[in-house]
Order: structure tokens, then sequence, then C-alpha cells
RNA sequence: GCACCCUUAGCUCAAUGGUAGAGCGUACGGUUCACAUCCGUAAGGUCGCAGGUCCAAUUCCUGCAGGGUGCACCA
């Protein structure tokens, strides 16, 4: 053995070792139960961040130590076609030729994505791979593979057939951008300076009335522009100030002017009550603009107002907006609307105003709320069986402090709007029929029958005409598919192994968008919860506590931290740090102590197998039970073997990584080499104790190696193929007890 | 606005109802015989602030401040 650990000479070899072995998959393993976790499929976008990393060493721990108690360990890795994400990376290289996915058309463009796909998508897995991750590669799966695209769509049809799946017109978030639709849970908020306008509406005045009505109500708005679509003001019930004016009208200043000139009359809009109106903001008094706004759709469904669209799907104005303004963007109409308001007199003041401002989650680009036909997975019913489920505790949220945030979406949930307008994805098994058969003469009433819309698996038939059915354009929220990822695709053999799998590991930043999907779609389809438990580990943030990022330069990329230290040293670097489930503050110093510490067990072993008797290791280091006459520090060293592996047990159940490896790194350095070994070259140098102290050295070595592994596996495999014995040739496989 | 979490050494973090610890860094010293990626010694903390409970509080309680997260609002 070299006199210090060369990682690079190493990790490859050893991967391929182990490979080789075929244990990674447990059918190999022979073993009576088994212990699933599946990978959260990365995006085949993605490239390998400190989360992925951090995800990634704790399944491999879990996965590694239970291989090692005699369980047919199984992580299920695999990868998502990433709807959005994978579009937009795959339009920005096209882009960068000046091509645009319309020039290709969909067809083309989506033959792109799977050639890009084939070529970069798998590149995330053998970044998992260089940090060490023993899953089942035989296994591995993609969420638009064909069986898994198939038990989509049977999903979608389960839903339809059973009355949940509704198509629907709807106020649903628009992202101008990616031009599709998406749901509450693809939305970021972010804070933006603006401006509140207080705009004068003018009271339609009314003769002979008995009430002194002023000449205008003033509106707050922060959005000036949508005053085209408004089609009312609205005041809280309760609000004293406006009791008078309710049920009076308004009249919109500008209005969407059509056609000529001399036809110009502007909308005359009521003022109504309603609950949902705070009278502390602003005025008190609101503009309701229903096709614009979440709030005042809903409002105006309650006092069945109409719905003028006078934003299209790029933020422009729209026909509806009237010829003054049809064409013009968002922000070039907001202008135009403040500066005619102005000329008019109508702004009563202008205020300084901070507000949020939904964004897109994939593009970071406003989002629009806008009337659009989708599809929606209705959720009450899903939703509480949800609820019940980790209520039950049948499935458990750890740490509990998160379940907040399972029960506060599931609280306040909407139906799913499922359908995206991209073009990379699932397709809706939904077929049109467009036009209707014309209906032969004498045959009116069987033709009648004749369907335009039909949902199948496959493209259905017209009874009565030859024409074709033509499949949905549309596809499916990404997060449809990754809801099924714990059965789809899997064999009925392995649905039997491997599912419910006995924990999920991953971030708080998707509890809602996959874990709390998961769990429905579980119960729903296999009447049973997909994961025992749900381990929300911390997030990686920088040093100053800020959130990592590609884009501001913020991120620490785990491959050089690899290529610098070793993959040992980057995964006890990353756990080192993992105390108490608060978040990470990272510190690379932890890296460089994970690399002393592999060089520390390295020159230890060294010493150790300098020292080690002749015979097969297994033998030798199983008679540690029989040796008589220890002395003191003999019968010390052991007492703290056992008090440690007993500590790793328990912390590991309970998900206490860092903790578990601070207490090896404390026995291993501080109580095995600084004093046991220091003690041991005493003992070596007397006859009668010597075999003893050798056969010690080597026990206390072998456990340590053990329970070493699943944090740092590569280290402590290449050590161990130095003395393994004819009976255990691979530490992967060796029992932890 | 509501809820939860965090605040301890220069940095990143532990532990604990009764003399506060680690990693990294710093200073000094040592080491032919597993390891200079090593060993030893030292410096460095009124445990965010203000109250309270207790014989005793960094630890429990309340309030405040700063940072973070989730939810609601975001007209």
């Amino acid at each position: 053995m070299d006199k210090a650990y060369d990682p690079k000479q190493t990790e490859e070899k050893i991967y391929r070792l182990w490979s080789k072995s075929g244990y990674f998959n447990p059918d190999k393993l022979k073993a009576r139960n088994s212990y699933a976790i599946l990978l959260p499929p990365p995006n085949i976008t993605g490239s390998l961040h400190m989360g992925h990393a951090l995800n990634a060493t704790i399944i491999d721990i879990l996965i590694r130590c239970k291989r090692m108690q005699g369980l047919g360990a199984i992580c299920l890795p695999g990868t998502d076609h990433a709807g959005i994400a994978a579009q937009n990376a795959v339009e920005k290289e096209l882009k960068k030729n000046g091509v645009s996915r319309f020039d290709l058309g969909r067809e083309k463009f989506v033959q792109a994505i799977w050639e890009w796909k084939e070529k970069y998508g798998h590149i995330i897995l053998g970044q998992l791979q260089k940090i060490g991750l023993s899953a089942d590669w035989s296994r591995t799966r993609f969420t638009m593979d064909q069986k898994y695209s198939e038990e989509v769509k049977k999903t979608f049809i389960h839903y339809y057939e059973k009355g949940l799946i509704y198509r629907g017109e709807r106020v649903i978030s628009w992202c101008p951008r990616c031009q599709t639709s998406l749901s509450d849970l693809e939305i970021e908020y972010q804070e933006e300076k603006s401006y509140l306008w207080y705009l004068k509406y003018p009271l339609v005045k009314i003769p002979n009335s008995k009430f002194q009505i002023p000449n205008s109500i003033t509106v707050a708005t922060t959005r000036p522009e949508t005053m085209l679509g408004d089609a009312a003001v609205a005041v809280n019930p309760q609000d004293k100030r406006y009791q008078n004016l309710i049920g009076q009208k308004v009249i919109l200043p500008i209005s969407p002017y059509g056609g000529s000139p001399e036809g110009r009359k502007n909308r005359e809009i009521p003022i109504i009550a309603d609950r949902a109106i705070d009278s502390g903001f602003g005025t008190g008094a609101v503009k309701i603009t229903p096709a614009h706004d979440f709030l005042d759709a809903e409002i105006a469904e309650r006092h069945h107002l109409p719905f003028y669209q006078v934003i299209n799907g790029k933020a422009q104005m729209t026909k509806e907006a009237g010829l003054d303004f049809e064409g013009l963007s968002v922000s070039a109409a907001r202008e135009k609307i403040v500066e005619e308001l102005s000329k008019q007199n109508l702004i009563e003041k202008t205020e300084d105003y901070r507000h949020n401002v939904a964004r897109c989650y994939r593009c970071q680009a406003k989002i629009e709320p806008l009337p659009s036909q989708q599809w929606f997975l209705r959720m009450p019913a899903l939703a509480k069986m949800a609820e019940k489920d980790v209520r039950s505790q049948k499935t458990e949220i750890f740490p509990k402090k998160f379940e907040k945030t399972y029960f506060d979406w599931l609280k306040n949930i909407k139906d799913w709007c499922i359908s995206r307008q991209i073009w990379w994805g699932h397709q809706l098994p939904v077929w049109f029929h467009e036009p209707k058969c014309v209906p032969p003469q004498g045959r009116e009433k069987d033709i009648v029958k004749c369907v335009e819309m039909k949902v199948s698996l496959t493209e259905p038939k017209c009874e009565y005409c030859d024409a074709k059915f033509k499949q949905s354009e549309e596809v499916l929220d990404t997060w449809f598919s990754s809801a099924l990822w714990p059965f789809a695709e899997l064999s009925k053999k392995d649905l039997k192994k491997f599912y419910p799998s006995a924990v999920l590991v991953t971030d708080r930043g998707i509890i809602n968008l996959w874990v709390t999907r998961m769990i429905f779609s579980g119960l729903e389809f296999l009447n049973q919860e997909p994961f025992a438990k749900a381990f929300i580990h911390p997030t990686v943030l920088t040093k100053e506590g800020k959130r990592m990022s590609k884009s501001l330069g913020t991120g620490v990329d785990p491959l050089n931290l690899i290529e610098a230290f070793g993959a040992d040293a980057t995964r006890f670097g990353i756990i080192w740090q993992m105390m108490s489930n608060q978040d990470i503050r990272w510190d690379e110093t932890a890296v460089l102590a994970g690399k002393k510490f592999c060089n520390k067990i390295w020159n230890a072993s060294r010493f150790v197998l300098a020292n080690k008797p002749a015979g097969d290791s297994a033998d030798l280091a199983r008679g540690l039970t029989r040796i008589k006459k220890l002395t003191p520090a003999d019968k010390k060293i052991i007492k703290q073997l056992e008090a440690t592996k007993k500590s790793v047990g328990e912390d590991i159940e309970k998900f206490r990584f860092g903790h578990a490896l601070r207490t090896i790194y404390d026995f291993f350095w501080h109580q095995f080499c600084d004093v046991y070994i220091e003690k041991s070259k005493k003992q070596l140098s007397t006859s009668e104790s010597k075999l003893k102290t050798q056969k010690i050295l080597l026990s206390i070595l072998t456990e340590s190696l053990k329970m070493l592994h699943p944090f740092m596996p590569f280290v402590t495999e290449e050590i161990y193929q130095n003395f393994s014995s004819k009976k255990q040739k691979l530490l992967i496989t060796a029992k932890w007890n």
C-alpha cells in the first residue's frame, strides 16, 4: 500500500469492482426482505449540484447500511423528462443557431429533444456514480419510457372515468414565455418595487336621487392596464363609506372602443358588495377584472359578471381591449392608460408600493392570469385521502415540522391544472373528431351518437365515417407523471418487493409538487401509501446562508470537490455538516477534514495490516470474543467499539447522519489511533501478547471499516481488498451487525 | 399578517439544569520505526438582547432584535 491514499487511483476501479459483483441488484443478494429507496429522478437537463450530492449520499448510506445488514437493498434510479425545463433547454440550444421551435415544427422539435436526451440525459446518472451511489442501474427508468407513458395515460383515463378529470375554462396562471399554463405550485413570488395608482371612476349621475352622490369613486390598483377588462367596482358590504353607492354605476373612464369613433360609448359597470374585499386596503374600493385576477374571477362568478379578456397569452392587449390598445404589450398599455388618465385628471395619487409578483418557476417570466380552456384534476377527495394518511402516521414526515407544509397546501387545495401547452411530454389520451360526421339522409338520429371527443389509450374509430381522430396537442404536467414514480413501469414482481419503499429522501422544495402527489397517487392506485417515511433533508446554502444558484455563481460543484478531494472526502464533508436537520451553510473545510480522515484510515490500516498474522481474515477477526487475558487497553477499546456501533446504528435509524459520522470519527481517530494503536506498539513487542494484539487490531479495523463503509465507501473497500477473506470478498456485502 | 426554525470560539457547527466541545484557521513546539494529509501544547467564548422560574440557566418560560423557511395576502 502506498504511503498516502489516492482517490484517483481507487474510485473508478472500486466502482467497477462493485458493478461487476452485481450486488447493487438485490436479486443477487438472496435476501429474504427487501429495502427499497427511490432515487428522486433528476431532470435530464440537470447537472449535479450540492442538493443532488447530499440526497444521493444520504440514500447511499441507508442502502449500503441495509445491504450490509442482510436486506435486499435497492436504490431505484432513473431520470425525469422535465417537460418545461427540457423544452426550454433545447429551445435555448436551437436559439444559438437562430432557430425557434416553431421553425422546426412539433414533430422535429420533439425529435430534437429526444436526441438531446440520448446525448446528455444520462450524464447526471454518471455523476451520481462518481459520488458512489450504489443504485441498481439495471432497473433505470425514464418517465417517458414507452411503458411508463402508457401507465401515465392509463392513470389519466382512470381519473377521467371516475369523474375526477374535467375540462373547463378557468382563469389560470399562464407563462407568456413558456406559452403554457402552470399549476399553483409552479409559481414563485418575488418582491418588486412598483406603484399603487389611485384611479377615479366617475359615477353615473342619477337624476332626482335622494342621496348625496359624489362625482367619483377612487379605486387603488397595481395594474391600471387591466381596467379595460373591468366588470365592476367592489366594496365590502360592511364598509360604511360606500353604503349609498352599492348598486350604483360608474363609468369606466377609458373603455375599449371598437369600430368608428362616433360610436364611442364608455362602459358602465356596477358597484357591488362582496365579502372578499378588505376595506382596509387602499380606498376599500376595488376594480374587478374577472379575466385577469384570481380573486376577481371568484367574485365575478358570485355576481355573474362578464369576463372581458383584454390580455392574450403573449402578454399583449387583445382586440377586446379596443383598437387603441390592441397589440400593445402589457407594460406599454399601462403607460398609455396612466398617461391618458392623468390627462383626464383621474389619478388621485400614486404611491410607492412593494408587492410580490408571480413568476414562472422555470423561466422567471411574469405570470399572466387569464381565462383558458384547460384540463383539471378534482382535488378535494384525493387531498382528503392524503391528509388522512399523514394524520394517522401511515406515512411519517420527518422532521415533523414539515408536516405543516403538507397540510397547509392540502387545506387550501385547488383543482390541479394538469394540461400544458408545451410539446415535450405525455400527450393527453384525448382524441378529437372534428368536425363531427355529416349525417347521411335518413340516419340523423344514429349519428347524433357520434362523439366529438373521446378519452382512450389508442386512437378510437368513428362508427359512422372514416375520418381520423386527432390526438390532443396538449401534454400533461410533468409532475403528473412524477407522481407515479413509486410504481410506474415496475414489473409485478418488483412491485411486490419494492412497494411500498422504506423511506423517501428529498428536499423540502418539492414536498407538495412531488411527495404529496405520490402519496395520493399511491393510495388511489395501489391502495397503499408509497413509502413509510418521508425524510426531508436539509438544504445546502452558501456560507452566507443564501440559496446556491448557478446563475448567480454562488453554486458549489460537487464534481470539483470530488476531483480535488475525492468522493469519500466529499461525502464526509457533506455529512459532517448535516446536523440536526438545519440547513447547511456550506463550509469546504469539512471536505478537507474528510480528505485527512481518509488518509488517517488508510495509514492506520497500513499499520494494522503490516502486523496482520497469517490466516484467513474472517477467522482471525471473529475470534475476538474468545481471546483471554485482555489488557485494560484491550478491554477499553473493545468496549468503546461496541458503544460506537450501538450509537451509530441508532443514529442512522433516526437519520442523524452527521452525529453518526462524528461518533465514528472520534472513535477511530482518537480512541483507536491515538490511544489503542499507540498502546498496541508495546503489546506487539512482547511475544505473549503479540498475536492477541494483532487479532484485536485486525478485528477493530474490520469493524471500523464496516461502520465507515456507508459513509466513505471507496477508501474502505480499497483497504478491505488488501486483506479480504476468501469467505467475504467484498466489503459492500460484509455483515454489519 | 400567521406559524415554525435558527442566533454558542475568527469561520462552519456540537453538547449540556451545576468547571462549554469538534473541524478548519492561528501561535509555539515535536516526530527516522502507520500517517507532516501526523503528534503535542497554547491562545481564543459574560453561549443574540432584556426579563422570569430555580439553590443554580447557555440549557426551561416570556418578550424583543436579527436571519431563514412555509402559508395567506399580493386588488
